[in-house]
RNA sequence: GGAGGGGUACCCAAGCGGUCAACGGGAUCAGACUGUAAAUCUGACGGCUCAGCCUUCGCAGGUUCGAAUCCUGCCCCCUCCA
């Protein structure tokens, strides 16, 4: 395999498309580096592994030799990427965006070697564009190829409102790869419009065009609804090493291989040859359990990777209890405290209702013990581990 | 401004005088089975001092022995017209 092919089977690996294909292989034959673009919103710094889909592939565009550039949509943070939803943003501040860049780098450079990134914002040459400017650059595009776009076409036929200034995100953005003159841009499949703005500008304005490379969107942890925060269904980079590893363990097996694509650093080859391993017998488990340790060990470290692991087995595999959980602390008085009020007060619970139910199905343990009597009452002083369910646990202690 | 439709629990969605703390589905939680898998099965899913009691069906009043269901006023949302 020439130097090329094999370039060529790691940047393909997990892509859902490549527009055009053939042009980015002559791209890869020239064998000088090529500049690769992906742009990030600067108001979301919060990333979860959704995100790292995009940054991983960058990653391997960076080890294979080529100069990557995080550009942060500073000026396009003004308009809000378009979907309809917040027609008002409120708009950041420098000091905001500025603020979001160093999260950005700190969580982002866990992935990419920051020696070899290079970070712009397209402020840079927006500001300077100006009135005229931004009016010459509206004229490249008319209003029917606007709203071919997905979400315009559907809120124009539904009869939704579109403000003047969302058509100007995708020019925006395609003027980037014009002002940067990208060689490749990577974005998610929601992104596609936008991307293949950034060709037709570059065409317009003589360049060479970009090669549109899309990433598809990580499904959460529920293995349907992509990842996101607001579902709840995420694992965020900055997650604590043991919430990781009890996120990541609970996937499906299907969900497992789809994470090991997208976001494993292993060669493919390796993974085929675990996929072969598990089907000749190997306990899936514990090719999540490597899926989890490395995953860990790049936000983390090591030892936090080896640690989550070691805490998992103890808490789940021996059906130990942790070492570590919240801490409460009651003064009994003297008629006694009800278990269910207690319950309620660690948070446990939601309610002492929910207390009464859960005492009801069996789910609550006292220092290991079944709770049966719904009345519990506690009298004295004395330390106590409480457990509700599998997984969550707190430490009291009765004055 | 005119005409019509609608607001029910986390979400969707029944109910249209009593048997309604409110059908059903989803989400969620717990139990069983497991690999903290997934799938499946079972149960729970307003609050409380929990075999009982209290407060819920946009808001405020009213009719009635009794209302989510009927009447009046108000607020909000949607569709069509201007």
């Amino acid at each position: 395999m020439s130097d090329w092919q094999s370039a060529m089977a790691e940047i393909q690996r997990g892509a859902e498309e490549i527009l055009i294909e053939d042009e980015l292989i002559a791209k890869l034959k020239t064998g000088k580096p090529l500049k690769i673009k992906a742009g990030f919103d600067p108001t979301a710094p919060d990333l979860h592994l959704g995100h790292t889909v995009l940054i991983n592939k960058l990653r391997t565009f960076q080890q294979l030799g080529h100069e990557i550039i995080f550009l942060i949509g500073d000026f396009t943070g003004l308009i809000g990427d378009p979907t309809g939803k917040n027609v008002t943003r409120k708009p950041l501040t420098k000091e905001d965006v500025l603020a979001n860049a160093e999260t950005y780098k700190e969580q982002v450079f866990k992935i990419l070697d920051p020696e070899k990134t290079t970070i712009s914002f397209n402020s840079q040459w927006m500001d300077k564009l100006g009135a005229a400017g931004m009016i010459k650059l509206a004229s490249n595009q008319t209003v029917a190829r606007m709203l071919e776009r997905d979400d315009f076409k559907k809120r124009y036929a539904g009869g939704q409102p579109i403000a003047i200034h969302e058509f100007l995100y995708p020019l925006v953005q395609g003027w980037d790869s014009v002002a940067l003159k990208a060689d490749v841009e990577l974005g998610g499949t929601d992104q596609r419009f936008n991307l293949l703005m950034g060709r037709e500008l570059q065409k317009s304005e003589g360049q060479s065009q970009q090669t549109v490379l899309m990433m598809p969107l990580l499904e959460g942890l529920d293995g349907v609804q992509k990842m996101s925060k607001s579902l709840g269904n995420y694992i965020g980079i900055t997650d604590a090493p043991n919430d990781m590893f009890g996120k990541i363990m609970s996937i499906s097996d299907d969900l497992m291989w789809r994470y090991y694509d997208l976001l494993s650093f292993r060669p493919k080859k390796d993974i085929e040859l675990i996929k072969q391993q598990v089907a000749g017998g190997l306990n899936p488990r514990d090719t999540k359990i490597e899926l989890a340790k490395e995953i860990i060990a790049r936000f983390h470290t090591q030892q936090d990777a080896d640690a989550a692991h070691q805490d998992f087995i103890q808490r789940f595999q021996k059906n130990a209890i942790p070492d570590e959980m919240p801490e409460f602390e009651f003064v009994v008085p003297s008629e006694g405290l009800m278990i269910a009020n207690v319950l309620k007060e660690t948070a446990l619970v939601n309610s002492t209702s929910d207390a009464m139910r859960m005492i009801k199905q069996g789910a609550v343990k006292l220092d290991g013990e079944k709770v049966d009597n719904v009345k519990h009452q506690f009298t004295e002083a004395l330390q106590v581990v409480l457990q509700i369910g599998k997984r969550k646990f707190a430490r009291i202690t009765f004055k």
